[in-house]
Order: structure tokens, then sequence, then C-alpha cells
DNA sequence: ACGTGCGCACGAG
DNA sequence: CTCGTGCGCACGT
């Protein structure tokens, strides 16, 4: 419902913002959101922040400064001109319809998922910190001043409480990691990654490595309404990545493969760098100080943290059968996932999509009201043509995801 | 006061 | 070089 509005709303305004050649900045966006639709913009802000929890838009910290993509338009920097073409084209939002075709994929890319090609691994992580670097810069009174880039007035309010969070994260960087000074502009942070690169060739004091990655975010900053779990993603493993779902339904998590474990950002999306937004809570929470994986809080409980790093050792052996061999890198922890399957709501199984690389897709999921249940009775049709999603990335949803959720589940059904 | 359009410089590939 | 971005300005309302 409003939900679906709103994310019309916000997307539709960051993509105007864009055509005018404006920064699509939290001021701004309230504000068009509120002079359209007259929306409040505390609730705009809310309503912004679950969509960059759901990936459905991305926050980066770009030249200094907060900004909001379509996750839908970003592209992944690697253009090659045929591409190009269609950029232009493309895009719309992505969100509910938008999965379906216009991107064709071509440019669909989103940023930091794209599936489209390889995909693989559809891991890519999202967020990482705030402008870390800009920490240091400027970074430190935007903390605190939040965002906000003037003086908002009102906007400020609304801002802040979202923003609050943000803003914190800054600082965040748990583990002390951040090597501080990233000079180089803040990209650094680099956001997501895609898998490309291994973490252990970055070290640890590389610029980009550094721990900005950590995203976390808490949700409990916005408590609006729900958080999501977000789904989070790490980045740094590269294919390794392991996800993994914990027992809470939505929770699942990906996690890099541990000797990554912190380190390696990169950025693989674009200069920009997604700031995480929710950073700061989380960051106590995790404790940080070790590692960052991290892990997605699901709904729920988001207690889990901590687990990070260790589950994967232990599932992954099972989790390779599911995966296909492939090897790709995600595995599912099905036991504790399939209990919890029938149990998952349509935002956990859109968290779950949306971690797994296919936050275009998600949103599809979540527009046909797919909850857990509904997820164990798709068909293989159903994914391919019921979701108005592109092939591409509705097989591999299907024969990686859905049909791997379905399988585990059944047979642990079986044994019980 | 606002919203809008866009030239231009910048930085990344 | 191309392309995405967004500042800063001019202009419309």
């Amino acid at each position: 419902m409003s939900e679906s509005k709103y994310r019309e709303w916000i997307l539709d305004t960051i993509d105007s913002l864009r055509s005018r050649k404006a920064r699509p900045d939290l001021e701004r966006i309230c504000r068009m959101v509120r002079r359209r639709h007259g929306s409040e913009p505390d609730r705009t802000c809310a309503e912004l922040e679950k969509l960059i929890q759901e990936q459905t838009v991305l926050k980066v910290n770009y030249k200094g400064s907060i900004s909001y993509r379509n996750a839908a338009k970003v592209q992944r920097r690697s253009r090659k001109k045929d591409d190009v073409t269609l950029t232009t084209a493309a895009r719309r939002s992505a969100v509910e319809e938008a999965s379906h075709s216009d991107l064709s994929n071509g440019d669909s890319a989103f940023g930091p998922v794209d599936q489209d090609e390889e995909d693989l691994e559809a891991d890519t992580s999202l967020a990482m910190d705030t402008d870390s670097n800009a920490d240091e810069e400027g970074a430190d009174e935007s903390r605190d001043g939040q965002e906000r880039p003037s003086p908002g007035r009102t906007y400020k309010d609304a801002s802040m409480h979202c923003a609050s969070v943000r803003a914190v994260s800054a600082p965040c960087s748990p583990s002390g990691t951040r090597p501080g000074p990233g000079p180089a502009s803040g990209l650094d942070c680099a956001s997501f990654q895609k898998a490309g690169e291994r973490p252990s060739s970055l070290p640890p004091s590389s610029p980009r490595a550094l721990t900005h990655n950590d995203w976390a975010y808490h949700s409990a900053v916005c408590p609006a309404e729900r958080q999501h779990p977000g789904m989070q993603r790490d980045k740094a493993a590269m294919k390794p990545a392991i996800l993994s779902a914990t027992t809470s339904p939505g929770a699942l998590k990906i996690n890099v493969k541990k000797e990554d474990e912190g380190k390696a950002v990169d950025s693989g999306l674009s200069s920009d760098q997604l700031v995480p937004n929710y950073a700061a809570g989380l960051d106590e929470t995790r404790n940080v100080s070790d590692g960052r994986p991290q892990a997605l809080s699901l709904p729920s409980d988001n207690c889990m943290l901590k687990n990070k790093i260790d589950i994967p050792s232990i599932t992954a052996a099972e989790d390779c059968l599911l995966n296909g061999g492939k090897g790709d890198e995600v595995f599912v922890k099905k036991e504790t996932m399939s209990q919890n399957l029938m149990q998952w709501t349509v935002a956990d199984v859109a968290s779950y999509f949306s971690a797994a690389g296919f936050p275009d897709q998600a949103v599809a999921f979540r527009t046909q009201e797919i909850d857990g249940k509904s997820l164990l009775l798709m068909q293989r049709s159903d994914v391919l043509t019921g979701l108005s999603i592109r092939l591409g990335p509705a097989l591999k949803i299907y024969e990686r995801h859905v049909k791997v959720l379905q399988r585990t589940h059944f047979l642990e059904y079986e044994d019980l």
C-alpha cells in the first residue's frame, strides 16, 4: 500500500532531481515529495530509509555529500558502450513494474547488483559506510549536522530522525579499521563490491580496504516501521560469500569468507559510495572489532548479528550441495531456513532476494505479496513469468534460490 | 520565495 | 575520449 506508493514517489523524485541535474539529497527529496504529494517529510524520510534498506534506493556519498540513487538505474561502472544507449532509455522505476522490462538488462545493471551478466555471485554488498573518508573532512560536521547540506529547516527534523542514525555512522567505523584518511575523496568507501576482488588482495591498509563497509545499520533508527532486515551484503567476499539464513525467518546474513573478514571492500560500485545508513547503531552491536562480516539483521531480531563469521564454516559443506556445485558463493543454510520458511513474511522474502543480489527483482516479490508460504508454492513458470521480471535474473532466482529453498524445506519436512 | 533547466567542470572508466 | 554527476546560475512561476 502506501509503501509502494512511497516507493514510487521517492524513486520518481530521485529520477526527477537527477534529470534536473540537482543532487537528490534528503532535503530535496523530502521537499519534492511533500510538494507533489503532500507527504510529511518525516514520513518520506522513514520511507526512504526503508527503501534504502531494501536496496531500492542506494545511499551514496558523492563528492562529499550524501546523495541517493535509484538502485535500478545505477549502473555498474562498467559501461560498455553498447549498453550505454540503453541506459538512457532504460530505467524507470525499479519499482515494481520496472522490473520487468525496462531495463533490459543492458543497463539495467544496477549498480550493485547486476545480475545480468554473470552474476554470480550475487552478492553484492551494500553499503558502506558513509563517507568514511570524508569523515575526516567534512564529515565531521556532517555527521552531526547530518547530512543535510543546507540548513533545511523543516526537513531538518525529519532528517534528523532518520538521519541521525546515519550521521553517526560515520564515526562508526567499527573496527577502527578505517584508515582514516581516505584520501580519495570520497570514494573509497566503496561500497559494494561485487565480487570481484578478493579480499585478500586488499590489505587492510589499502584505502579501500577499509572497513568502511560496514554498513551496518540498524534499524533501530527508524523505528518507524519495520525495519527490515536488510539486506545487506557484504562485500568483500568475492564469490565466497556466503549467505546463510539464520534462524530467524528473515535473517540472513551474508558473509564473506572468513578471511576477509573485514577488510576489504572495494568499491565496486560506482564511484560513489554507498553510505550505510544505519550504521551507527549497529556498530555497537556488532562489536565490532572484529570484523565485519556483516550479518544482516533481520526483521525481528537482530540479535544475531554476532554470529557473523562463525557460521559459515559449518554450513558450508551442506550448502555446497545446494548451490549446485556452482561453487558460487551463495550458500544457504538450510536447516534453519527451512524451518522458518513458512513463517517468512513478504518483507522477509523481499529482503532475502535483495540480499541475494536481486534487489530489483525483490521488489517484484513484494509487489506480488510473496511470503514464505507462497514461495514454497511457486513453480518455475511463476517465477519466470508471473513476476514480470527479466528472464535472466528470474532463471537464476528460480534455480538458485526458489528451488533450493523449496527443496530444502521439503526435505526437512520429510525428515521430521 | 519557490521550481526548473542546463552549461559547465569534475572525476571515473 | 565517453559518461554520470551536480554546482551554480539564469529563468519561469
